[in-house]
DNA sequence: GAATGCGATGTAATAACATTACATAATATT
DNA sequence: AATATTATGTAATGTTATTACATCGCATTC
């Protein structure tokens, strides 16, 4: 059991709801491995890599090519639903109801667990810094 | 000419020092490709692949293996006197004083420019991140 | 309704990044 | 000198991501 388990099918339902807002938002169709690589990503809070994805997502004997997985993923991505974990080379669900434009993370050094932080904090002194070095 | 241009000599010396300096503290022999690495790493504060390394390292008719940039790599990330920067995969010369554990990077979409950025308030909002979320 | 264009998907190949495995050489320790 | 330890050389392979191009489905236009 996960030390930081919690009412995971509302964070489901809730983000079910964000994805199809998204793509309506965003006029786009939905292609044919954009909704499994969703479930998958949201059944729990952990980071999966393209390749794992493209793994559970195949059906015996027919095997997803990766390209797919990652036209998926970027789409995905546009969205906001889903974000890039660059220091493992894994993706995850999103959870949160703003933009997530910062993109930090908490990752568990024991059980993988991954929980997405969102701090005005964090944020303005990033632009705060960034102006004071004039980027 | 870069936009974030500067007195970079400085720069350089300085942080030759402290890569001598980290060297005896850890104990650690100099190894065959460390200095060359860590030189180019300084030329500029634009971060490297370790592919970039290899054949820049390389001298005509026979290249250095990735491999040896890589164990020199990790050998100078564990000194401290270079980061990598995990969104682009690739590594960058660190010319800050501490010990550098957030490792927070502003990278120029223009010039690919690096500045590294040491902010104790970041540190402080990420711990207390960590701690309110149980981390 | 045939021709055209366009976006989504299928398939194969390859590029880019990183590690493993093992042999050999250099250096230190006894 | 014999042995252990660490660094380096070399090859192969593993992992992640992209490119190229063919094909399919569908909407638009004539």
């Amino acid at each position: 059991m996960s030390l930081h388990q919690h009412q995971h099918k509302q964070c489901i339902s809730k983000a079910k709801i964000r994805f199809n807002n998204r793509l309506k938002q965003h006029g786009k169709s939905i292609g044919t491995y954009d909704e499994p690589v969703m479930k998958l990503l949201l059944s729990n809070h952990r980071s999966l890599s393209a390749y794992d994805i493209a793994d559970k997502v195949s059906k015996a004997g027919k095997r997803v090519q990766p390209v797919q997985i990652y036209r998926s993923l970027e789409k995905l991505m546009d969205l906001g639903v889903v974000h890039k974990i660059s220091t493992k080379n894994s993706y995850i669900a999103c959870y949160e109801e703003g933009e997530c434009k910062t993109g930090q993370f908490l990752i568990c050094t024991e059980c993988e667990s991954v929980k997405e932080i969102e701090s005005s904090l964090l944020k303005n002194e990033i632009k705060a810094s960034a102006e004071k070095n004039r980027f």
